[in-house]
DNA sequence: AACATATGTTTTAACTGTCTAACAATTAGG
DNA sequence: CCTAATTGTTAGACAGTTAAAACATATGTT
């Protein structure tokens, strides 16, 4: 059955390889002058060919302004996409390592691959939640210190409480810094 | 008789698709007397000739026992990983729902997407941090509850500081009652 | 300009996971 | 026990993603 609305009716969502490509072009694009495809291959890890199929894909997707052998340029479509990702991508990974304090280079393949299965909905509870433990008088940097301890300590919830007092008297002063104004930080 | 260790070190990482399956056929396996390609189809939102196909495959790899038209019986590999995937599942679960107050259902899509993306060491870490949450005194139940709030009335850190009095008055008696079992100690 | 090297494309083919259509076995009811 | 409904299989097709081999273009060097 053949649509005669060609816009925004038709629009199937992409597939998690093009998101993929089009979030190492954006960030490709930024880091040099111009994106090749032989960047692109390196970035993907993927063969020459593999990509110059892939941008004719894109290019009929409306997402690159690609002509052979030229250089390649993202549209606004194919940007907005790519920026997504990589926003995705970033609170991903500084959730995996600020928060849940997992070593970098695990963290960003593991971002890598969470980041097409997670929905704006679930990113924005995300940042929210992260927002919180940064803000709140209750968490903030010393709480993660010491959930580093308890992890390194080995699952010990007892260790934690008999830490009861520390906490004290670091939230006294933490909430007197707070009432005494200074905006909290705010992720990305 | 084909050998369980010619496997070991060929192995190849299962995609997500046959991990899908296998923790499908899990559930089943536990919710029914007998699973049959009906119900694995049904299931996984496909028709019957995949499930046919995926069985062979599963056959071949020594993740299901099967014959034509029998029932279908997961190996001890198989049913290792279903159970693995479905405890990662659940625990994504949990996250999602009882830490970002993510709806159920939309929760249990996107830790379906999720579960095979997570690697068993961030599943450790994503245990150890919602235990900890659970267990330090300076969070647990009441933190999350005005972490509800906060998602509720919007993105607005000031409101939160504005109830530092608030945290203050619940951990200091927090504090007190686990103060009374332990001797008191001087802080920096 | 001529050649060599680097870069890119085409063609062909593999593999995975899915479907539809047609056929086969199993089971349930009269 | 025979037929009808249900369940399952096979065959063939297709969409996506990839790569190897062969070919084409661009770039740099002498």
């Amino acid at each position: 059955m053949i649509s005669h609305n060609i816009g925004r009716i038709t629009e199937k969502p992409l597939t998690s390889v093009i998101e993929d490509y089009l979030e190492a072009i954006f960030n490709l694009d930024q880091e040099k002058k111009v994106v090749r495809v032989k960047d692109i291959a390196k970035r993907m890890n993927v063969k020459m060919p593999t990509v110059s199929s892939m941008l004719k894909n894109l290019n009929s997707k409306g997402l690159v302004n690609y002509e052979k052998y030229e250089y390649v340029e993202l549209t606004k479509d194919g940007a907005d996409v790519g920026k997504k990702i990589r926003h995705k991508h970033k609170i991903l990974l500084k959730f995996l390592t600020e928060i849940l304090q997992i070593e970098f280079k695990v963290a960003d393949e593991e971002a890598c691959k969470m980041e097409h299965t997670l929905s704006s909905a679930t990113l924005d509870s995300l940042i929210d939640f992260m927002e919180f433990i940064q803000t709140c008088p209750r968490t903030g940097e010393s709480w993660l210190h010491y959930f580093e301890e308890y992890r390194r300590h080995g699952r010990r919830p007892e260790k934690c409480q008999a830490r009861s007092k520390t906490f004290s008297c670091e939230f006294k002063s933490q909430v007197d810094s707070i009432e005494n104004s200074s905006p909290p930080g705010v992720v990305e």
